[in-house]
DNA sequence: AAACAACTCAACCGCCCACAA
DNA sequence: GTTGTGGGCGGTTGAGTTGTT
């Protein structure tokens, strides 16, 4: 009988968060089972791949909530139900977790006073005779949604669980690439590392002195900002790459 | 100051789906 | 067509924090 390793659990030390972020940072992600033990992490893949995606990739926004992305939360969740990576889809930089929670904390108890209310407004409705009342936030809360479908190209709910696809450009410029197949992204999408895969079950091989740059089409950023990544721990740049 | 209640949110669990062998 | 595996998702838990008595 083979021993399972042992697989540490529960929160996650300022270490721990360091390897994982330097691991990522160096070969990106390529199997998230395998990557824990060739980081140097008693961790499960599953474990890995939750901080990686709640708390540690960039342009992750935490906490405080904006009454506009309330509302777009209360009208997805009206429309597509609890889909909550299809509602994260459309409120970039926050996860489908902060959603989850943000709404199971806060936004439920609205529903249900607003139920309460709806029901006891109909009561009130039928015994005078006035069908077409609505509730006032509801109103607010679907004209702010409508805003939100103007401003996306979606026409249907199909449309908006399919989110639009993240892409850069490769080195010439000609080909586009994958984020998260062959290049690791920094914060605001800065090309950071490239590496090759020899296979899924090995860890990849860095590409070095590749002369590749990449940018986001329509973006000069990149350039300014060459080989630099965030580091959310610390709050400040660094180069991985040195 | 202490005890308790309520709240928040990071993390786990189990299920499902896609895909490769 | 079947099986195994990895990844993604939503529901839930529980430790830590904050508020109240």
């Amino acid at each position: 009988m083979v021993r399972q390793p042992y697989l540490k659990k529960g929160t996650w030390s300022r270490d721990e968060d360091h390897k994982l972020i330097a691991y990522i940072v160096r070969y990106g992600i390529w199997n998230w089972n395998e990557m824990p033990k060739h980081a140097g992490l008693q961790r499960s893949g599953k474990s890995s791949r939750l901080r990686w995606m709640n708390y540690l990739r960039p342009n992750i926004r935490r906490g405080n909530f904006t009454r506009e992305e309330e509302e777009t939360i209360f009208g997805l969740q009206k429309i597509l139900g609890n889909r909550w990576s299809a509602i994260a889809a459309r409120l970039p930089q926050r996860t489908d977790n902060d959603i989850k929670n943000y709404w199971n904390t806060r936004l439920k108890k609205r529903v249900i006073s607003e139920n309460k209310n709806s029901t006891a407004a109909t009561t009130s409705t039928k015994e005078t005779n006035s069908s077409m009342v609505e509730n006032s936030s509801d109103a607010d809360s679907s004209s702010m949604l409508t805003n939100i479908l103007l401003d996306s190209p979606v026409s249907t709910i199909d449309d908006l669980l399919e989110p639009p696809a993240y892409s850069c450009f490769s080195p010439s410029g000609s080909d586009l690439v994958a984020v998260d197949d062959k290049y690791s992204m920094g914060t605001d999408n800065f090309l950071v590392s490239c590496w090759e895969t020899q296979s899924y079950l090995e860890q990849p091989q860095m590409i070095e002195g590749l002369d590749w740059e990449a940018v986001l089409p329509n973006s000069e950023l990149w350039h300014s900002h060459h080989q630099q990544c965030y580091d959310p721990l610390d709050d400040f740049w660094i180069n991985p790459l040195i």
